[in-house]
DNA sequence: TTGTATGCGTTATCAG
DNA sequence: CTGATAACGCATACAA
């Protein structure tokens, strides 16, 4: 309203006395002359000149800003990626354009090929499509999903965290597993938790059984399986372990409606490290994921000159955490 | 990597055989003649060509990026509010370039001064900065906070809640109450939750009390209040409406670690709507925030051009909703 | 060193 | 209704 036109750098230029090229120079930091420099930034002082990116980008074929897919932010763990990738990319100097898929393999794929049109400077996403199409040309990183050689993924130790999982199950006086996942939360790197765990008791010699939930009807999926390895009140297993925390606090919470005590009857452990009101206690026993770091690699990689890409799987340790519905 | 050059405007002309305007206006659905409607569009999909909104951007002076400015994404409420805002945007064609701010007024200050060199189309900020200034040129639509005339607002019918909590609080059968609440908690439009409160308890002739817990340490604050009040066992006060359901959890803690049980011995009403994990149960009993009808009308305001900008503050309808703190 | 001129991909103006 | 042309704000190769 106030001021109707913008400050460019022709009115910085005009208002210093130089020329349209040296305040481009001082803006970006090249070397200019001692006495020029001064006058430049005066100008710009005096006229609150601000840069203006779009022209920027357009001229110079790359900005600051890094597109992030993920499927929503009610998932906390989602959340916290979308916070955690935010402030890093802040921290250096970008800005985050953020899609949410809700799974939908098309806008995946929609919001994948928008950055032709958005010029970004890269790509962080979460997909569960497991052959979406990336432009050729941008810098992506996958998380949880290894699309093939030279394409960057960052994932948790889902192995590891499979393996763990069994353990402190078993340190805790557990003698018989299970394993309960869905579909959507069991995709490409994350199936691994699968495999670790059951490498973990076939170690150890111990009994397990694994299922796959109906992802359209989860609760109630679960409350079948529930009831069908359940007899006179008890259960044919005493340790569970849930893909993710969101299945481990369903599991509970069926477990609780059915009689049965948590961790007494049954002691269940999660994957996630989910806290309940995003900042507060853990709602199970989990293994937890290392958001943080992940975040700080994910955009790490997407930013550094695409020249040195040289390992593309990027596995970060998981710890246990106690929440709960375990012995400890 | 593969194709070298993007495809722009002037390829799609070459190859459709027609000038640059022509294939200008058939991408901005200008009407243009039938047959070089059609040749452009052939030539579009053979090429695969995609609009550059950089460009785009820096001619007309408008983009499709809305620059939205929250604290976190760890509060649920927020998250939820950043994902509802993102669909809604979508759903408008728009893209949304987030900013958190952890509450510091300085970062609140620069991200909402960001605009000036972004070309966003509008703002929608939830700050914390009582005085932060707004550029004058650009649509913004503020959440809790009433920052004047002319400018628009939306907000929960946070007096209505407070009179709700209150009212549904002496349903359950209780006879002297109390209000919690931090600083940041009640800023601006929020704290008429109190307001509210309090003029319910006044209007019932019930006794009440208020206290303001310090940012700093809200849990040792916290139970220092709880045991204050506290004497033979017993509280002073048996129903307590908290200015936001992370407070109303922290307390239900404090008081299960000091051997009271809720809401046998003391019923809580929190605020917002927050839930365990996302999608699952509430964490408490709580005046339940429409976040999805305030993302919308955010978006439509901000959208909307500014010659009609009537009401400039709107609050929306609230609700109660039982969630295992109070008798129902 | 500093200044000048061109073009990034679009949109908008105006003359055919 | 169509086609050439001039900006938009900035970066950069090139000339001074």
């Amino acid at each position: 309203m106030a001021d109707s036109k913008r400050i460019t750098m022709k009115d910085v230029a005009r208002e210093a006395g130089v020329a349209l090229g040296t305040v481009s120079k001082v803006v970006n930091g090249v070397p200019v002359g001692k006495s020029y420099q001064r006058r430049v930034e005066e100008a710009i002082e005096r006229l609150g000149y601000r840069v203006n990116r779009q022209a920027r980008a357009l001229r110079s074929n790359k900005s600051s800003i890094v597109e992030v897919i993920l499927p929503d932010l009610h998932n906390p763990l989602f959340a916290r990626l979308a916070d955690c990738l935010c402030r890093e990319l802040s921290r250096r100097s970008h800005q985050m354009l953020l899609f949410l898929t809700k799974g939908s393999f098309d806008l995946e794929q929609s919001y994948m090929l928008m950055s032709e049109q958005q010029m970004v400077s890269g790509i962080i996403c979460l997909t569960l499509n497991p052959k979406v199409r990336i432009p050729g040309d941008i810098p992506t990183v996958f998380i949880d999903r290894n699309p093939g050689p030279g394409i960057a993924c960052v994932t948790s130790d889902n192995y590891g965290g499979g393996c763990l999982a069994a353990q402190k199950l078993l340190e805790n006086g557990c003698t018989r597993l299970a394993f309960l996942h869905t579909a959507s939360s069991l995709h490409d790197e994350t199936g691994k938790r699968r495999d670790g765990f059951v490498c973990a008791c076939t170690d150890a010699g111990i009994p397990f059984r694994c299922e796959c939930l109906d992802d359209g009807a989860p609760d109630s999926a679960l409350e079948e399986f529930l009831r069908a390895h359940q007899s006179e009140g008890r259960l044919d297993f005493d340790g569970l372990f849930c893909a993710t925390d969101h299945l481990a606090h369903s599991a509970r919470r069926a477990l609780n409606q059915m009689g049965m005590r948590v961790p007494e009857d049954v002691q269940i452990i999660g994957y996630d490290g989910a806290q309940r009101l995003g900042d507060q206690d853990l709602c199970c026993s989990t293994i937890v994921q290392p958001v943080e770091e992940m975040a700080r690699l994910c955009v790490e990689l997407v930013l550094q000159t695409s020249s040195e890409r040289i390992p593309c799987l990027h596995q970060l340790p998981v710890c246990y955490a106690y929440g709960g519905t375990t012995n400890r």
